[in-house]
DNA sequence: CAACGCCTCTGAAACGTTTCAGCCGAAGCG
DNA sequence: CGCTTCGGCTGAAACGTTTCAGAGGCGTTG
């Protein structure tokens, strides 16, 4: 090197600079400086066989939730001087595996993901090469993973059992057409609050929109706003708050007022619900927590191996409600007209 | 190998698989497929070079703008088979320095990146060191750079424009204190257009509040709200639509109406300004178009080297008139009341 | 039958680190 | 003064690929 040193050394330098000599040492880190010497990360790796970097996939990346989560794992990444690989799947089983395949191929310490609704083969590759996978935001399969959950079918009841109370007799779920767990159980939280609250099944409709975004929400709105009045229900429950944000802008721009006429309730709690012009009630979940305790849970089992205990926290929800849902309608004797 | 080949065969069947006999090429799949093998990416970088990851660094993950443009980034870096490594520096230069440290010790084939107000010199640095570096959203500081920019002095007139033509007097731009040069070209664009269409500067009003986001939004509106009635605004243009949706939310919360009482400018025009409830009236930029365009000039200095020619391309916004800022005011003789 | 060319495969070098055994000289000790 | 100890450094191996010169086998040609 230029400072008439071994590689040796200049790698002690960089990784142990206590055992260098200072004038050694001072001497190594002028010719750094001067060399503009950058560390090449790829050979380091190779060496030490492991790589400082996490992978996480998540469902929707223009969906504010995920990207709440992916600052709660960044910043457990960071502390631990990890760079995070975000990669996004849009809810596809082909781009989660391309992605998977190139997590593996760079050989991250380990992966988080929200899987799409089969949990792929790739993902129970990975581990069987030794690799971490830690379900975010679902419920593991078996005990031997760790994942990061969080109540949903609580959640479906909060949120129905609010609407159930503010007098609502007729409610909508509008979930998805993509089979996520997720949503499915958001969906059974509804049904069963709703079966208790009116002794009746009848009281609830059930939509799913092709997908979980504000698009999906207007069309789920078109639908509840074709019903025939009789049938028309007086709120929703969302399985997100992107439907959430849909449905209200739908409503509006029908003439039907929110929430006087129709309620909402969404769920995430992500910032722009309470941002709406109509502020949405919304279910919330601890967004960056689930991804902060995820990533904790990925570095314990990447680091400490098989000590390891797998946790699966699930993590209960919280109703904030505003005004989107605030209006207390009179229980009605009767069906008492509809919408706007 | 299990294929009782050499690693060197192995190497061409997955690279040259032409210059494999057949016979050999599916023993050799064969047993990959029963290993499991993968492909170790860091080897291959390191004896290859150059790796195949590029690095993307933008302002706000948050902002659905930046991840609007990722998604065009994406879709041109996958279709080279290139990984995108994402980062985030929340608009703070050591957060930003510190993703540059991290991307040139991955040898990334190039960076993209939405420079902090200051170009950093790790920009300068990563350049001197052969990767390309493409500004995203930025005009280029001299001609010896690559960089995709929107011309936003246009968009600051098209927004103030169009405000002028329905009447309004009294505007206010509503920007940020973080000093980027995007918000002040947009800045000089209305202060242009104010002076050309009122004859006097006195017909603006320049809110800095803290941050580009929702929250930045609501306390500039509300300081909008606390000024005496003479001097104050009857319309906003807003730096972007975060900032937006922030000052529809507490104007709403007032009482104030959009727009009857206050209209309302966005910038970028994401997703969500169509879907708020009162849409929002935004100059629009192309998003993926600007994330497509930079990846590839990106591609091009990275695989042709000294061929390449730096390219500097300028898109022209459009403003997408909604209901924010429809209503058509009267050209007051005297001022006329204001808000709510 | 020898020479040649072609196809297929092998073996080894190289990429830039980290790590570790070991070397050297100085200091401490008897 | 000689032996030991220890700090500080060097040199080489190893990580898993890719690449390339060249070996070996086989068919063709003169």
């Amino acid at each position: 090197m230029a400072a008439g040193v071994s590689v040796g050394t200049v790698s002690n330098v960089l990784n142990r600079p206590g055992t260098v000599a200072p004038a050694t040492r001072e001497r190594v880190q002028a010719a750094i400086a001067a060399l503009g010497f950058v560390r090449n990360e790829s050979a380091r790796h190779l060496r030490a066989g492991r790589s400082r970097t996490i992978g996480l996939v998540v469902l929707d990346i223009a969906n504010p939730f995920f990207t709440d989560v992916a600052r709660g794992v960044e910043e457990v990444a960071e502390a631990a001087g990890l760079a995070v690989m975000l990669c996004n799947s849009d809810d596809r089983a082909d781009r989660e595996s391309a992605h998977l395949d190139v997590l593996t191929e760079q050989r991250v310490q380990g992966v988080l993901i929200t899987p799409t609704a089969e949990l792929s083969p790739h993902v129970e590759a990975l581990r069987s090469r030794g690799t971490p996978v830690v379900l975010l935001d679902r419920r593991a399969t078996g005990p031997g993973q760790c994942a990061v959950a969080v109540d949903d079918v609580l959640g479906g009841r909060l949120a129905a059992d609010h609407l159930l109370e503010r007098g609502h007799r007729r409610i909508a779920f509008i979930g998805g057409s993509s089979g996520l767990p997720q949503v499915q159980e958001r969906h059974d939280g509804v049904v069963a609050a709703v079966r208790e609250g009116t002794g009746t099944d009848d009281a609830l409709t059930v939509l799913s929109p092709d997908t979980l975004t504000v698009a999906g929400g207007r069309e789920a709105a078109a639908q509840v706003i074709g019903l025939p009045a009789g049938r028309r229900p007086t709120a929703a429950v969302c399985a997100n708050d992107l439907l959430a944000l849909g449905v209200l802008q739908e409503m509006v721009r029908h003439g039907v007022r929110v929430p006087e006429d129709f309620a909402i309730v969404g769920y995430d709690d992500i910032d722009f619900a309470a941002a709406a012009a109509v502020p949405l009630t919304s279910v919330r979940k601890p967004r960056q927590e689930l991804g902060r305790r995820a990533a904790e849970l990925l570095l314990d089992e990447a680091t400490r191996g098989a000590e390891h205990v797998h946790e699966q926290p699930v993590f209960e929800p919280t109703l904030v409600v505003r005004e989107s849902s605030m209006v207390r309608r009179p229980r009605p004797a009767v069906a008492s007209g509809g919408i706007g």
